[in-house]
RNA sequence: GGUCCUGUAGCUCAGUUGGACAGAGCAACAGCCUUCUAAGCUGUGGGUCCCAGGUUCGAAUCCUGGCAGGAUCACCA
């Protein structure tokens, strides 16, 4: 509607890019803003001139537009209030409102996330990992896409047999039953008690005048897991057994700790279905003339035309390496699914794995090369630094649930609330918060950046906290069920300017949304949430919702309350937050 | 050394396609619970947006060059 205000005024056609169109900022008066500098070209007018003339311009031609104000070159545009009534009494009332039907014909979009090592339980990096991916997978679904959560878990090679080879020789036929733990945890003690034995026999070997490489390599441990992974290639039924046996208990201590998560998957892979995956490819390459051999045998893919260096594809006895594998996995998906884009969930520490893939698959022939994602995201660290599993410094994930319930259930008894449910609701409550403030830490960064976390202190209950979301959701609940049997429909009162606003605020959730659907990127949701949530908490502050002067004004009051208390639910549900009806 | 990412208040982080005096929370200090939940609200203090150039009416944001931190460059996964 500007373009064609600034038409007639000024007889020239305009793109619609050169009008800028924002939110405006809060310490001035008006709803939109216009900047326009961009037009001075155009007008050969002051910024002044230019924006008085167009406001009154946009005046005339909308009914929408209660008032403008002229600030230096800015053109504040109020929108009148019963454009954000007729919103809140329509649109916003839908609990879909912000997400986007998912059709039959929709885009597909594949996710791979979480893919644990079946050696050791989760830790706070992995909790990263699978938060993201769950949450990225939710609104990518809300922004109208068919999706496919897959998991590809590392179930093999040196690293699992090291475990097995530990338990074998020092376990003793202990289980997770008889050891009292969860199976995850069992396996993961005997990959550090392999690493501690290890370590005892390189330094023996070192004090016997062999060099630390030497040693290394020649340590009879080591000698006995790489033994243990040929057995296992070569079908050893005692070794399958042994494995088979292991990883289960493994997985039945995952499946424990992605429940508590509250995470799923539609499909599982395991590596060691795919570990042999993509060597037919790779030849074809070969035959093609994208790849090439060297002497020993080995096939390597020349990179330096991107800029980067050789990669190895096949190794010199044919077997297939990480990245062989991955270009099968990638293969075998699309032809299963022929998704539209696929999104990968891992840590930037594979940036260049990524990289490589992509170009490797164009190199290969594969159009489908570039409908690839890398969802990378940084680090966790501590305040002491990064995590080491082997110097004990990791923070393991169900520690983590259990201390966050914990400080929930603390935090709540101090504040004396709640004393009057029963113990299983309780319960619930105190997980839910617990985890909410886990999940919004999380959640609240961009993912692409490093984090600090201290278990400690990092994770608060007050502020920008995933618990003071779910505490205003709550008082949301209590007003609503105080006001119940108040008539909403007749909600008409005169709407205040805070009221404006958070309506104002909720127009631009569907926004979000898709900002977000599209970066992959949850923490524009978290953040939304809490400007919104932030707002709304002022005004329940200083305005009284059930007492308020005329009984329409309660109605749209509570009308509102009712419809933000939904787009909180709904954002925090695409986080994959619960939120508690009390707390 | 090559490539990629990051650098904003004491700490943890936001900052929309370049826009108005750079924002929150935590921490510190001062107030507010007989009234819909005080896990809340109000106020005060706190900044060379790493540095230097450039583009622009306008730069935390874009470009170039530095500096600092992280990741990565295996016949590991």
């Amino acid at each position: 509607m500007a373009t064609e205000a600034i038409g007639e005024i000024w007889n020239s056609t305009v793109r619609e890019e050169m009008v800028q169109v924002q939110k405006t900022r809060r310490d001035f008066e008006g709803d939109f803003t216009i900047v326009v500098f961009p037009l001075l070209r155009i007008t050969k007018q002051s910024p002044e001139q230019t924006a008085e003339v167009l406001g009154r311009k946009l005046e005339e031609m909308s009914g929408l537009i209660a008032g403008t104000n002229v600030i230096k070159g800015f053109l504040n545009i109020s929108v009148s209030h019963q454009y954000w009534k007729d919103l809140l009494a329509g649109d916003l009332r839908d609990p879909l409102y912000g997400r986007s039907p998912v059709t039959e014909d929709a885009p597909q979009v594949m996710i791979e996330f979480s893919s644990p090592n079946t050696n050791k339980p989760l830790h706070l990096g992995h909790i990263r990992n699978n938060l993201l991916g769950h949450s990225v997978s939710k609104i990518v679904e809300a922004a109208g896409n068919r999706v496919h959560k897959v998991n590809l878990v590392n179930d093999r090679g040196i690293h699992i047999c090291k475990s097995m080879l530990a338990w074998k020789e020092q376990g003793n036929g202990e289980t997770p039953e008889s050891a009292g733990l969860k199976g995850d945890h069992l396996v993961g003690r005997y990959y550090v008690q392999f690493d501690t034995t290890y370590k005892a026999q390189v330094k023996e070997l070192v004090g016997q005048g062999m060099s630390k490489e030497e040693a290394e390599a020649e340590a009879p441990l080591l000698k006995s897991a790489r033994e243990m992974l040929r057995s296992w290639e070569a079908d050893d039924p005692v070794v399958r057994r042994l494995w088979e046996m292991m990883n289960g208990w493994v997985y039945a201590g995952f499946d424990e700790t992605y429940k508590r998560l509250g995470i799923s998957f539609h499909k599982t892979y395991y590596e060691s279905d795919t570990y042999k995956l993509g060597r037919t490819i790779v030849l074809e390459g070969l035959e093609k003339g994208v790849l090439y051999t060297r002497e020993d045998g080995s096939v390597w893919a020349d990179l330096e035309a991107e800029g980067l260096d050789h990669k190895l594809l096949l190794r010199s006895d044919g077997t297939s390496v990480y990245m062989t594998q991955d270009v099968g996995t990638a293969h075998q998906r699309y032809e299963e699914y022929r998704f539209d884009s696929h999104i990968y969930v891992v840590g930037n520490e594979q940036n260049y794995h990524f990289q490589v893939l992509s170009i490797v698959l164009k190199k290969l022939g594969f159009p489908w090369a570039e409908r690839l994602y890398h969802l990378s995201y940084g680090m966790v660290e501590l305040p002491e630094g990064k995590m080491k599993s082997r110097e004990g410094t990791v923070v393991d994930a169900d520690d983590l649930m259990d201390e966050m319930e914990a400080t929930a259930r603390q935090m709540s008894e101090e504040l004396g609330k709640l004393e009057e449910y029963g113990e299983e609701e309780k319960q619930r409550i105190y997980r839910q918060v617990g985890m909410g403030a886990l999940k919004y830490f999380i959640l609240k960064v961009d993912p692409k950046k490093n984090m600090t976390f201290d278990p400690r202190e990092s994770v608060d209950f007050n502020g920008n906290t995933g618990p003071f979301i779910q505490y205003t959701y709550a008082r949301i609940r209590s007003v609503l069920r105080k006001g119940a049997d108040i008539d909403k429909s007749v909600a008409s009162g005169d709407l205040e300017e805070k009221e404006a606003s958070l309506i104002r605020m909720m127009y631009e959730y569907p926004e979000t949304v898709r900002e977000a659907a599209g970066t992959y990127n949850p923490s524009l949701i978290a953040n939304f949430l809490y400007e919104l949530t932030k707002e709304f908490n002022q005004f329940y502050h200083d305005h009284s919702i059930l007492s308020a002067d005329k009984p329409e004004q309660v109605s749209m009051r509570l009308l509102l309350a009712e419809v933000i208390g939904q787009v909180i639910e709904s954002g925090m549900d695409l986080l994959g937050i619960e939120v508690p009806k009390r707390m």
